[in-house]
DNA sequence: AACGGCGCCAACCGCGCAGCT
DNA sequence: TAGCTGCGCGGTTGGCGCCGT
């Protein structure tokens, strides 16, 4: 038995995506507002898996997405998030709404956990006063494992109720009426695209359908339009493509960016502002419940907490 | 210079859940 | 209420680039 595929896997694309996929789906998302995935490849062409759509969208052509090396602040977030809500990626990204869960899942793959599997061998062989005691030695713990768990469920409600809070206060989609125009985005998709014109043999071969590629004709003028606007940006030129996204946040809970959106035409799908005509609710006098999370998450009271804690047990 | 090992990260896969009919 | 469909999530994989030998 089993499900069936999520879609008919004959002619479906899969691997690395190009920068004109890239901007077809860019484009169709700015018309259409994320979402109704199975009707992207219909729609527009692109032999790809409606997923694999949505995957690409979420994960690497979202606006807001702030890429580069993460910061000790968002690292000790991570660290500690991670210990309270375990792998639950997506729920640890709402509280970075910079980072993709993906991102997360990855970083804490590949560094947090080699990082604070050596801290803890480190403390542990060395039996120095320890740098991060994070991940102390269960033996030395003075409270009970039936103690520990009705901390952690209290943490865990009461996290809980400030992601209910934080998200409470956040817009809807985009409304499909009042497509948001993504311009973060679709400036590096044009500078993508230039850059790979530029690489690409003027051979008049293409490796789109035709019906991908009359898609992307009529996207051109869009992306041109969006592209000559000419957002301002102070960022370093790079011959990288996308690893030049410019910062727009400079703040991970403060919504600096939030502020600013009007005048440099960032916008975000998923956080609140006003930009093209879609109002986006903020309210700059009140305190983010994010911040207040934040707040609870690196006071004294949760370092405490965790420094008599093991959590020996996120460290598979 | 060539090769192999390793790390990183984008993308894929399979499952669960929620909404709709 | 059951079945279907679409979306989201977490685990895993594949490919690319870097680094050491």
């Amino acid at each position: 038995m089993g499900r069936p595929p999520c879609c008919d896997k004959v002619g479906v694309k899969k691997g690395s995506w190009t920068p004109e996929e890239d901007i077809i789906l860019v484009s169709y998302v700015q018309q259409n507002g994320p979402g109704n995935w199975r009707a992207v490849p219909a729609t527009t062409g692109l032999r790809r898996c409606s997923k694999s759509c949505r995957l690409r969208w979420t994960n690497y052509l979202r606006p807001g997405i702030k890429r580069g090396s993460f910061t000790d602040h968002e690292e000790k977030m991570i660290i500690q998030l991670q210990a309270l809500l375990g792998n639950k990626w997506a729920a640890i990204a709402a509280y970075l709404p910079e980072r993709t869960d993906n991102d997360i899942k990855n970083y804490w793959n590949t560094h947090l956990k080699k990082k604070l599997k050596n801290l803890e061998n480190g403390s542990i062989d060395q039996d120095q006063p320890k740098t991060n005691t994070l991940f102390s030695s269960s033996k030395s713990h003075s409270i009970s494992r039936g103690q520990w768990e009705k901390r952690l469920q209290d943490d865990i409600t009461t996290a809980k109720q400030a992601l209910h809070d934080a998200l409470s206060s956040d817009s809807p989609s985009p409304n499909n009426n009042n497509p948001v125009l993504y311009a973060s985005s679709t400036q590096n998709i044009a500078k993508l695209l230039k850059d790979w014109e530029k690489n690409t043999p003027k051979s008049g071969e293409s490796k789109c359908s035709s019906t991908q590629n009359s898609y992307s004709n009529n996207i051109s003028t869009t992306v041109d339009s969006v592209y000559s606007k000419e957002a301002p940006t102070n960022c370093d030129e790079s011959e990288s493509g996308m690893e030049d996204l410019c910062p727009p946040f400079e703040s991970m809970f403060g919504f600096k960016a939030l502020e600013t959106s009007n005048s440099d035409e960032f916008s975000r799908s998923a956080s609140p502002s006003v930009v093209n005509g879609v109002e986006i609710k903020t309210d700059p006098t009140s305190p983010s419940p994010l911040s207040m999370l934040e707040n609870w998450l690196l006071d004294f009271e949760m370092k405490d907490y965790l420094t008599n804690t093991s959590f020996d047990q996120n460290l598979v």
